[in-house]
DNA sequence: AGCACGCCGACT
DNA sequence: GTCGGCGTGCTC
């Protein structure tokens, strides 16, 4: 009697064991309908075998088995395995967000208005079961009395009723009458304007000679696994490396997986590939997308129409069985890791993905992490390095403009100002780039420093004057601007430091004849406004661009000489012992936006302490001496990469509580042995979050699989552990803590 | 997560 | 006497 393993889209951490003869080897990854408790489900199957690891007493059967979709590539469903033992989450639902929405509910036709009728199901809940629901005893009984419910009585019931139907149709016990089967998305071929449109583009473009050596590199162990680092200054040409290797993998009849940080923000990227490749089917993939194009390209890869996928982080559950290549631009992004449910890493899995297939994986970036720079001098991955931009234009001259704290902190110094009006005058773009939205990040009174506080987290609100509103960056919450002080009636209150809005204003006041766009998420919330305005940016209709990080992502404005950077000292303040890298990289990357088609360009930055060794880095453009200093820094305070990290996180009303938790998980360590080191648990850098008191626990090794096995041992512990009020999760491999 | 079971306070 | 609160435990 075979049978098989489920994973059911539930809290729990197991597979689930049903038995079921007419299952073979060929379903696995298969949807089937299971019972579970008193409901039926929507399960996938992982494994067929011939015993249960249960009491085989306890185990009831598997219901059908949905052929109606080919079965998940067993390479993906190895893939879920792992991520989910190694991010410890559990397996089921693990496997069910990786599946489109269309796969993991049942499809059915909008049936509240249609007849339904009893199904063997339902006939078989309202002998043996429903002891306790007396409200669906008595619908089905109706039903089951009236042979059918019409559409006339459905639209007769109450909306308790309704809803009570609503519920047994999703456990099978009633069905529509009539129920038209819904197609699945059909497997669409490659749209007209993949095919048609685009000339057929030869791979005309020069490689200079370092791309040249790259892409060989690649291309010349093209068919086992090897992760490589692609280690390319800003404009150094690492996207023509990935379309020649790409070119190459796709000729081999095999498929591409191409994961970016986020997919909204590079248009052009997407279009470049396409356009390269007009004769390969591409499709994107990532998470905001409409439902029924979502689960149209979710099909297509799986079919292979598709031969390119690109997306963002959960695009590495793409179920492609035919993979050749996977390549993760920007690898050094921080959007790659998913902060909350299931925290993976997309890079991290990248490379699994790929060594498991055994095919190359490229991670691309001027900057890399310095987990992936770290293992490339171990050796554990092959290091290409473009040093040199692939235009003959110079990286661009970096200059630091020191500013004291008391001055025009965080806003525009006189010689700043003259440096972008000197531009306007010879025609060219200026960005200013400041992260911060908004007019002002406090309001402050002057007699006795209240400061805006958010009252449900530990942030002030920001003034936003254009709206004449305060508003909490972190949380959403939003009010009006405050006549007084709301601690001691003063109606002094003024605006300190600058936002977004505060230094566009500035600059209009200062250049009134400059045109000025701020580039925010304040300003490009509409469906195509970003879109529209980078046009008009290229149109060359804006003289200086005012904006925030968005504005830093790979995006080529030719005429766009100078960049200003003005608040780039706050992540110095940080105390988390990575704030550095992402500075650097940040810095790096709109230093890049100057000059990439024109003469030289040149970047401010403003900051107080000048002489701080990153912005010297910066000014060096040397990532290498900077990525060498932090990781001996890391290496002699057993930081990751020379240690590995997870983070148990706890939010409860009550900090006490929270911390109370942690203080039981702390005491729930003793008795694992490991060479782990369980640190005291802390208030979480952000505190307060959303009116939650948040804390967190650090465990730290410095051997992973040590780190692992303790977890393993602590997680099944934990479960005794009582959480009263109190909400927790595991962060593998966190990235801030 | 749901959902049932179970044990304690306010009501037909 | 029951209805209903949510603490605890289980789901193959």
């Amino acid at each position: 009697m075979p049978y098989v393993k489920v994973a059911i889209d539930v809290p729990v951490a197991t597979l689930f064991d049903y038995c079921a003869p007419h299952v073979t080897a060929a379903d696995i990854g298969c949807r089937v309908r299971v019972p579970f408790g008193r409901k039926r489900l929507l399960g996938v199957i992982m494994e067929v075998g011939a015993t249960p690891s249960l009491d085989p007493a306890k185990v009831r059967p598997a219901g059908d088995v949905l052929r109606d979709a080919p079965p998940l590539p067993l390479a993906l469903l190895e893939l879920l395995s792992f991520c989910s033992a190694y991010y410890h989450h559990p397996i089921g639902e693990v496997v069910h967000a990786s599946l489109p929405g269309w796969l993991r509910i049942e499809r059915k036709a909008p049936a509240s208005s249609r007849p339904v009728t009893l199904t063997s199901d339902g006939d078989v809940a309202l002998d043996q079961a429903l002891h306790r629901a007396p409200a669906m005893r008595s619908l089905l009984t109706r039903v089951r009395t009236f042979g059918l419910l019409s559409e006339q009585r459905i639209r007769e019931l109450r909306p308790a009723e309704r809803r009570l139907l609503r519920q047994a149709i999703g456990h099978g016990w009633l069905t529509p009458l009539d129920a038209g089967t819904v197609q699945a998305p059909s497997t669409v071929l490659p749209s007209a304007d993949c095919t048609s449109s685009a000339t057929a583009e030869k791979p005309d473009r020069r490689l200079n000679a370092e791309q040249q050596r790259a892409m060989q590199a690649i291309v010349a162990d093209a068919s086992t696994f090897h992760c490589w680092l692609l280690h390319g200054v800003t404009g150094s040409g690492k996207t023509e490396v990935y379309l020649e290797v790409m070119h190459r993998v796709l000729d081999n009849g095999k498929q591409v997986l191409f994961l970016v940080p986020e997919i909204g923000l590079t248009p052009q990227l997407e279009q470049r590939i396409r356009a390269r490749f007009p004769k390969h089917a591409l499709v994107t993939m990532h998470s905001n997308m409409a439902s029924g194009q979502r689960a149209s390209h979710w099909a297509q890869a799986h079919s292979g129409a598709a031969r390119i996928v690109v997306g963002a982080r959960s695009a590495i559950f793409a179920p492609m069985g035919n993979l050749g290549l996977i390549v993760v631009d920007e690898e050094h992004d921080s959007s790659f890791k998913q902060m909350d449910g299931i925290r993976y890493s997309a890079r991290d899995l990248a490379v699994w993905r790929a060594r498991q297939l055994n095919v190359p994986v490229i991670l691309g970036s001027a900057t890399p992490s310095l987990e992936s720079y770290q293992a490339a001098l171990a050796g554990r991955y092959r290091k290409l390095a473009l040093p040199q931009r692939a235009t003959s234009i110079p990286l661009p001259d970096v200059r630091m403009i020191g500013v004291n704290r008391e001055g025009s902190r965080g806003g525009l110094g006189p010689s700043v100002i003259d440096a972008i009006r000197q531009r306007i005058e010879r025609s060219e773009q200026v960005l200013v780039f400041i992260n911060r939205r908004g007019y002002a990040p406090v309001l402050i009174c002057g007699d006795c420093g209240w400061c805006s506080p958010c009252h449900r987290c530990s942030a002030r609100l920001v003034l936003h004057k254009n709206r004449q509103r305060m508003a909490c960056h972190h949380c959403g919450h939003e009010e009006i601007v405050p006549v007084a002080c709301g601690e001691c009636g003063n109606a002094d209150l003024h605006p300190l430091g600058y936002g977004t809005q505060r230094v566009e204003a500035t600059l209009r006041t200062a250049l009134p004849a400059a045109r000025i766009m701020r580039v925010d998420r304040d300003t490009t919330r509409g469906r195509n406004t970003w879109a529209e305005m980078r046009a008009s940016i290229t149109r060359h209709d804006v003289d200086i661009l005012v904006g925030t990080q968005l504005l830093s992502k790979g995006h080529d404005f030719p005429n766009l000489s100078l960049v200003c950077v003005l608040n780039a000292d706050q992540s110095l303040y940080s105390t988390d012992f990575r704030a550095a890298e992402p500075l650097f990289a940040q810095l790096t990357q709109v230093a890049g936006r100057a000059g990439r088609a024109q003469g030289r360009g040149a970047v401010l930055i403003q900051s107080e302490f000048p002489m701080h060794p990153l912005y010297r880095a910066v000014q060096a453009h040397d990532y290498d001496g900077f990525a060498q200093a932090l990781l001996e820094e890391r290496r002699q305070t057993d930081l990751p990469p020379f240690s590995h990290h997870a983070v148990l996180r706890a939010e409860a009303l009550q900090m006490e509580h929270a911390l109370a938790f942690l203080h039981q998980c702390v005491h729930a360590t003793k008795g694992i042995t490991g060479d782990v080191i369980v640190f005291d648990p802390i208030a979480a850098p952000m505190q307060r979050l959303k009116g939650r008191e948040r804390a967190q626990l650090l465990v730290q090794s410095k051997s992973r699989p040590l780190l692992h096995a303790f977890l393993d041992q602590w997680l099944k512990k934990l479960t005794d552990v009582r959480a009263n009020r109190v909400r927790w999760s595991l962060d593998v491999d966190p990235l801030a803590i």
